[in-house]
RNA sequence: GGAGAGGUGACCGAGUGGUUGAUGGUACCGGUCUUGAAAACCGGCGUGGGGCGACUCACCGAGAGUUCGAAUCUCUCCCUCUCCGCCA
């Protein structure tokens, strides 16, 4: 959620920002409810006040009978105050939490036609095979199993595509971790505060893309983002400790409601894949260079493997939330001859921090949120496509890319 | 899953209805002392909200309740620990 303090002061870029994000919201309304909440606020304090300097009221250590009588009075003015306050502050931080994070001033408008190219690398070959035929030639993928086990969008990777996994993953392992980051393995599940607090939708909209446990207040993490997210929640971190920098490698679950059919094929879009996800914790005024980090090391990452790519800024309209700007690397894909999205990274400043009350206590003792950014490493799935359309041969076999190699016995070829 | 014990400030740890937002200790910050340091002594030291301010309100796992008054009593939930059961 967003700073009531920097609403009250920007009502108009935040009224904006949520407009250019596709929100419906009415700051103005917001603003009227912190304006009344703060007067019954003050009303209730008052009356606090009175009840305590009441019950303070002892001779011997014991009250007399009109003290008591007086608490009586103040007890039944206080407990209607209080309600009235109670229905005004859940409408209040109904409509705080509704507000999406604003948009940074270099955020193009519109949607997702709408983002901007900044950076193009490699080239634009085509004529590659579907990576799905080509695994399927080589029985190295099985979504007629995956069905039967579980459900449409679900597969097993097999053989040597299932090590080039592991040897992405790995790779892209000791790349981040030479970069700072520390591994971590995380929780698959989180509660609901965390998942809502990262900018997940909660249990009550029912839609959505995230899986519920039934009768659990869990769901299945669609990124490691929001185990990480949660990872410092409540806690004050010392200036000093800053950036803290982790890699979280999971499974990431999503229903893909109503995705059916939009590059449906393959392992594009499917309900289970692996990711490696970058996170950070960084202080306020570090989040805009960071985000441009994460993106160099996202972009290194890619050239290091030799996939072809563009950078985008995203606009507005395709932004959730908590990001105040994303970019997103896109590979070429030599079967469609166009970009298709495989890795993204936002900066969320301290919009999810807030939610889960993470804070820096700065050198001279004042306490501050905190800025969080993440960015994906390798997404399993896609970096597998990827990959399969730029090193494929035309006998069907599959040249490792030379990073990986150490990480596949030295084999050159699977 | 069953039985029991607990959840208090950065940490340890008092506190079972009435100036306790919380004794004491540790850590930390400032000062005295010292050539310097240590020790000792003195002082400071939670978070959030409202108010220009004096000040005030809330928070002792979370929520509800009892009471003139709750960290202290009751209920529900969450979490931790121990033992048993089960199990990668």
């Amino acid at each position: 959620m967003l700073d009531i303090r920097y609403i009250r002061e920007n009502a108009d870029r935040v009224q904006k920002s949520a407009q250019d994000k596709g929100y419906a919201v009415d700051v103005a309304q917001l603003l009227k409810l912190d304006e009344d909440r703060r007067e019954l606020l003050q009303q209730v304090d008052v009356l606090r006040t009175k009840r305590n300097e009441n019950a303070a009221n002892l001779k011997d250590g014991k009250p007399d009978q009109a003290t008591i009588d007086e608490g009586k009075t103040i007890k039944v003015e206080l407990t209607e105050l209080e309600a009235s306050l109670k229905t005004i502050d859940d409408e209040y931080n109904a409509l705080l939490q509704a507000l999406p994070n604003i948009t940074a001033m270099d955020v193009p408008l519109g949607g997702e036609e709408d983002s901007v190219e900044i950076k193009q690398w490699g080239k634009q070959i085509t004529g590659a095979k579907d990576h799905l035929d080509f695994a399927l030639a080589r029985d190295w993928v099985d979504f007629e199993r995956g069905a039967k086990v579980a459900g449409a969008k679900f597969y097993y990777l097999k053989g040597d595509l299932a090590l080039l996994e592991n040897a992405i993953t790995q790779y892209a392992l000791d790349f981040v971790i030479k970069k700072g980051f520390t591994f971590m393995t995380v929780p698959h599940m989180v509660n609901a505060r965390t998942a809502t607090g990262t900018g997940f939708a909660p249990r009550s909209q029912d839609q959505g893309d995230q899986y519920f446990i039934d009768g659990e207040d869990l769901s299945l993490i669609g990124t490691a983002e929001a185990s990480l997210t949660g990872y410092h929640a409540d806690e004050i971190i010392e200036e000093k400790d800053l950036p803290l920098l982790y890699a979280g490698l999971s499974p990431c679950y999503r229903k893909e409601a109503g995705t059916y059919g939009k590059h449906a094929r393959g392992l594009f879009r499917v309900h289970q894949f692996n990711k490696l996800e970058m996170y950070a914790f960084t202080l306020p005024e570090q989040s805009v260079d960071f985000h441009e980090k994460i993106l160099a090391i996202e972009e290194e990452l890619w050239q290091s493997i030799g996939i072809p790519y563009h950078v985008i800024n995203i606009a507005a309209g395709d932004l959730g939330a908590p990001a105040t700007k994303k970019y997103d690397i896109e590979y070429w894909s030599a079967v469609d001859g166009m970009y298709r999205e495989l890795t993204s990274c936002s900066n969320c400043t301290d919009f999810q921090a807030r939610n889960l009350n993470i804070r820096v206590r700065r050198e001279d003792g004042h306490i501050e949120t905190v800025h969080t950014l993440n960015g994906t490493a390798v997404s399993l799935a896609r970096s597998l496509i990827a990959v399969i359309e730029h090193y494929q041969n035309l006998d069907g076999t599959l040249q490792v890319p030379e990073v990986l190699r150490p990480y596949l016995g030295n084999r050159e070829l699977l």
